[in-house]
DNA sequence: CGTCAACATAGACAGCTATCGAAGCAGTGC
DNA sequence: GCACTGCTTCGATAGCTGTCTATGTTGACG
């Protein structure tokens, strides 16, 4: 494992590595139709400019994607990342 | 995905969150026989003692077990960690 | 144009964290 | 017992982070 490979790959655990941040994932990841506005997932117990700024740091780790549709902002999972889960169970041997 | 899920997850990524750290793991993760001494994989570039300390947080997330043989310490992979990704191995249902 | 709702940004602050040098501890071997 | 090696712990410090309140921005709707 590389310095380069090890930096990109640690911004993503980085990123979960909070409670919040991993149920705002979560939430998007399983949300009907793969997206979710940020109303519909808001409830994680904190004031909504620190739910602003932890999609904001998802999506700088490359996890989530964001539109503007009229009034609302929908997240979705970055299709990289979609990729990247796919690529593992690809991969991976029997089970580790 | 609750609370007390959420934390327990995000302890294990944000042990994983760190470039160091990464590293550390996987060179653990990738020793021949599935184990290693700290002196085998202390060449990450910081000095001996935040190796030891990367080394504690691995094993404070529950992501790594440390055993003392004679002068050597070694470290391997928690067992619940390989029984987990087996586990998503088994329930992912094909690619994401 | 004015107002309202949905999100984002700015600024501040307490708490955590990664790193180092120095010192301590545990075994080995002479 | 003494010195040496491998690793951990201690103490200090600079930098990052999660959270809040207050304020901006963007679009919808009368």
């Amino acid at each position: 494992m590389t310095v380069e490979e090890s930096e990109t790959a640690a911004r993503m655990f980085k990123a979960l590595g909070d409670p919040v941040r991993l149920r705002l994932f979560s939430a998007v990841a399983s949300h009907p139709g793969g997206e979710a506005c940020v109303c519909d997932i808001s409830d994680v117990g904190v004031s909504q400019p620190t739910v602003s700024h932890h999609l904001k740091k998802l999506k700088e780790a490359g996890l989530l994607l964001s539109e503007r549709r009229g009034t609302w902002v929908y997240y979705r999972v970055a299709p990289s990342v979609l990729a990247a889960m796919g690529q593992i169970l690809a991969t991976t041997p029997s089970a580790a």
